[in-house]
DNA sequence: TCTTGATCTCAGGCAAATCTCAGGATAAAG
DNA sequence: CTTTATCCTGAGATTTGCCTGAGATCAAGA
């Protein structure tokens, strides 16, 4: 297992890298972000530790460069400021986990070996739940071969329910993935959500694909 | 699965009991340290949830006046303050696991389950019982590969008696740990709910996994 | 500024889930 | 067999959760 960290706090890089290593992983280290970018695209890591302030490019820039590149390499991002907006700027930025310092070297082991451990999803950009198909690289949706217009909210919430389909997602859980973490949104919004997406991916056609289960929330199938 | 939240802000305790019980827990919230120490050493909670700062008596004092009683219900301490020192401290005074704002939800609920599942078996998100089967990620339920359907209050109490198969649980313990506190239900409700479990899971099928211990209460083997 | 479309909140209505109650069934004990 | 405590169950009352229409808010563009 190959894992990279782009950290410019020599000692911290040097902590990290020597726990690492006693753990048999093989670690590179880059001290800036442009270095920390280049290394990162060219190279295939099995996992990388982005810090969020670093001199050049920042962490979140090169996590948002690296994915819009389809590098879908988990990445660990690392901050001193324990905001919460960091932590959502973070994942926004396509981040798979987020650890404030001050942390204990345990508790980034855990969330390494947690990573490293998660079934390499295929991210595909075609998803197709029966007869209807969405595509994640032109925002594009349709049932039975007919376009279908959906709005970017409808879009991202029919985008989970499909990515997740024949599981069922409590409100609460679909709330943390398609809307924003401080965004305080009450479940019945995603109520009006899913009434919107039935009108028009359900309504129109014979067989329903958008579940609800009482006391539990919704699933497509 | 009962959890109690002892949290002065009135705002992250609504979320987290709106969020845990989404999740079928049933929830009780103290808002000061005295009576959190109150309802934790007198009743019997699965896991308790604690902030580290509290009014009255501090997430600390209760974690270790608990432990001094013998009582070794998991505790989760929450801190606003991400320093190692107070990791430490907690840790010390014998909390189990160790969260510092601000934090997901999803990694709150993580953790819940991580420490509900140590004492018992290793994988608890999976129940099994003879050839009925329960998970408690998917909220899925089946007999000899059919599924079954659940309302969730069947699902919360079919789960307790899995998590405690061939124990015989009497109704009080049932209604303490599937219940509110505050709803103050009869045991007769116990009666039918096992009624309409059995109804579903039970009846369909030859052999019965449920039974009535008269005197005493129900058992699952 | 005004318009438009998207997003979100709120309240009313409805159906399912939950709970209570009362009478019938059942097991244990005398 | 009778008595008694306990459990089961059908029916109805109550509560909760979900859906939906209507309007408020917000953001972007003309």
């Amino acid at each position: 297992m190959r894992i990279l960290i782009v950290e410019d706090d020599h000692k911290i890089a040097a902590a990290l890298k020597r726990g690492l290593e006693q753990e048999k992983f093989a670690i590179d280290v880059e001290y800036d972000g442009e270095s920390g970018y280049g290394s990162a695209s060219t190279l295939s890591y099995d996992l990388i530790i982005l810090d969020l302030m670093l001199p050049g490019m920042d962490g979140e820039q090169i996590c948002k460069k690296l994915r819009a590149e389809k590098i879908h390499t988990p990445i660990i991002m690392l901050t001193a400021k324990s905001a919460i907006n960091d932590r959502v700027g973070g994942l926004n930025a396509g981040a798979d986990d987020y650890l404030s310092k001050p942390f204990s070297f345990e508790e980034l082991l855990a969330r390494v070996r947690a990573l490293l451990r998660r079934p390499k999803e295929t991210i595909t950009d075609q998803l197709n739940v029966e007869d209807l198909s969405l595509n994640t690289l032109s925002f594009s949706v349709s049932r039975n071969n007919s376009p279908i217009q959906l709005t970017s909210k409808e879009f991202a919430l029919l985008e989970y329910l499909m990515r997740n389909k024949g599981q069922i997602l409590p409100k609460e859980n679909i709330i943390e993935h398609v809307w924003d973490f401080d965004a305080d949104i009450l479940p019945n919004n995603v109520e009006v959500y899913v009434g919107y997406l039935r009108n028009k991916i359900d309504k129109p056609f014979k067989k329903p694909l958008i579940h609800t289960v009482r006391g539990f929330g919704y699933k497509i199938e």
